[in-house]
DNA sequence: CCATATTGCTTGCATATGGAAATATATCGG
DNA sequence: CCGATATATTTCCATATGCAAGCAATATGG
């Protein structure tokens, strides 16, 4: 009916929605964190010196810098990250892993690969699932800062 | 860093996002719906008798199902869709695509498919979006009434 | 046949989010 | 150096959404 491009797209849209639910409520309960949040810790992680602007975090996550700032506020409170001004450019408000936030991404990796691996558990082989990543990776290319 | 699996979860999340503000933006200044009304009416276009109860839509948009109510109201207003009740049980509420509604929708696939196939312009060969298909499709199964 | 449980739908409430406006700072062109 | 422009962030407002509660109708078990 429909051609492999649309049905791609019409098929990336269903496994996300059908991704979130399952990743949003084992997340949740295990870390006491959404999975934004944890994307959010997560590309803390693997910036230089664990730190972003609001702007890039934005960029990176896909959401407004609004949401980024509504975002940061309850995780400050819980000392998963800090904020810290640039020396150059006073406009700049970095948001910082601290050492607890680094904690608990490095437990919500672990659980997050677990998690994806159940996905694939059943009717995926190895190469299968290598080239599922290849082919997304290309989508997401050319973003800096992606995740996996 | 990460495995394959969760890198393919990761990559997925990031790939949606992208697509959704992409084709966000072009359909709804085309046809002046949002992506998932867009959605709503592809799958009432494709089921039995071109209705749904709004529980079925819901499970097949993968929202609530008061979404659902929310989201067929203003597109009953714009006679895009139609509300009948089931003779046998008086609890269904069927959302019925009308003949403004099927107009809509069959032009709003066409955008889909242009704007699809533009997705996968650049660097993609026609078995490797096939692939992507096939390998996300296996993501979506088991669900009544996918789209693609 | 009746009481109870289940199902479909809607509404009230709380939360999440984007966009526009406001503010502060920085950069650029003369 | 100065005014105009651009950038980073926050706040206000409108909208979208899930969940729980409520209601109506159906199914179930005695």
């Amino acid at each position: 009916m429909t051609n492999p491009s649309s049905s791609a797209v019409l098929r990336l849209l269903g496994a996300n929605a059908r991704l979130e639910e399952r990743f949003s409520g084992g997340l949740g309960a295990l870390h006491g964190l959404a999975l934004k949040e944890v994307l959010l810790l997560m590309h803390l992680e693997q910036a230089p010196r664990q730190r972003l602007s609001r702007i890039d975090l934005a960029k990176r996550l896909y959401v407004s810098p609004s949401t980024v700032t509504r975002m940061a506020a309850p995780l400050e409170k819980l000392k998963m990250v800090g904020r810290e001004a640039d020396p150059r450019d006073a406009r700049l408000a970095y948001v910082v892993l601290t050492k607890a936030g680094l904690e608990l991404v490095t437990n919500a990796r672990a659980t997050l690969e677990v998690m994806a691996a159940d996905v694939f558990r059943d009717r995926w082989t190895k190469p299968e699932i290598a080239t599922l990543a290849e082919l997304l990776g290309r989508l997401t290319a050319g973003q800096p800062g992606e995740l996996g």
